[in-house]
RNA sequence: GGUGCCAUAGCUCAGUUGGUAGAGCAAAGGACUGAAAAUCCUUGUGUCCCUCGUUCGAUUCGUGGUGGCACCA
């Protein structure tokens, strides 16, 4: 019989970690998380990682097991997650990926394609270009080197004619030729849950976490993270809006308003990427209990 | 108590030389292959505070209310 790979998905705050649980006892199983915040060491609070009672009870792995110092992408993640689940699965049939990235868990499930490795200065090149020339200048650039892309891409979207570009520059070969789209196969077998909510309730849950995180420490945390508040890792949800109230921009009542708005369009976000997705099974997670779901 | 200003979308406000109105934010929906908690796109009908009047027609002008703000007593 072949291996299975159950993964837990859902949006923030749905309640994903309570379950994840409940079903590793169950398997008797370890929980890898897909999650692109969780994995960075320095950001607990903010990004309610599971606590050290969670970490106790059942072994987890992509927890804190990165600094934010690391340019850490969806393709290294893919890389990692794989080898360890090929470890853990000479221990076990049954192994719980739980998370909120939908990019991870794609990473994970179809695999993305070989990138070469991202060329930080010359997109901090390009980003300069960006702010001198405007994007029409990209676009430009790119139409030139991968008409392909310029032809499939949302041009209004200045991360994405910077990442094709960049690849585009580094590599020789347009983006286009590296991104394949091809699904790679697994010697697992995957089966998708989704957690979900109704909408009130998964927003009321979420204002109420972010009360819970300030009663945690968040603004400490942020505080200390302030410093490299230029780093990727550091576009979160939860981190800018603290930052913008060190920096005097807003109050911190505010900030805690928007730490909530900007959780709620996070939720619906993730709501809306898998809502495409056939091979999800959905489950309300007021009724989602072990039993019902394997 | 008097005088002046204001009252328009959930919020802040613009506007209509009188022909029933539009921005930003919020909200909702969507896209998504190494930044993904990122980044980007789409969507604006609301007793234009109430009353009476002028007018073919008033959210717009006038009278009187009500509420808010400011100043004078």
């Amino acid at each position: 019989m072949k291996n299975r790979l159950l993964v837990l998905l859902g949006p923030t705050g749905v309640g994903k970690t309570a379950l994840s649980l409940s079903l590793a006892k169950r398997f008797a199983t370890v929980i890898v998380s897909s999650d692109a915040r969780q994995v960075f060491r320095e950001m607990k609070i903010g990004t309610a990682a599971p606590g050290e009672e969670e970490l106790a009870a059942v072994p987890h792995y992509f927890i804190g097991n990165h600094s934010i110092n690391e340019h850490y992408t969806a393709g290294k993640y893919e890389l990692e997650a794989l080898e360890l689940l090929e470890k853990l699965f000479e221990q076990h049939k049954t192994i719980l990926l739980v998370g909120g990235s939908g990019l991870y868990i794609d990473a994970v499930c179809n695999g993305i394609d070989d990138f070469p490795d991202t060329d930080l200065a010359l997109r901090k090149n390009l980003m300069q270009h960006l702010e001198t020339e405007g994007l029409d200048s990209l676009r430009f650039q790119l139409k030139q080197l991968d008409e392909a892309t310029y032809q499939r891409i949302d041009l209004k979207n200045p991360q994405r004619i910077l990442r094709a570009l960049e690849v585009c520059i580094a590599t020789g070969k347009p983006y286009s030729e590296w991104k394949t789209g091809v699904t790679k196969k697994r010697n697992f077998e995957i089966v998708k849950i989704g957690l979900t909510r109704p909408r009130e309730e998964l927003y009321t849950r979420i204002n109420s976490r972010v009360i819970q995180m300030m009663n945690d420490g968040l603004l400490e945390e942020a505080r200390k993270l302030y410093p490299y508040k230029g780093l990727t890792a550091l576009k979160t949800v939860g981190y800018t809006e603290l930052f913008d109230y060190f920096e005097g921009k807003t109050d911190l009542e505010t900030a805690v308003q928007l730490i909530q708005q900007h959780s709620r369009n996070y939720a619906k976000k993730q709501l809306s990427y898998w809502a495409r997705y056939k091979d999800i099974r959905w489950f309300e997670a007021r009724f989602a209990t072990c039993r019902k779901i394997v």
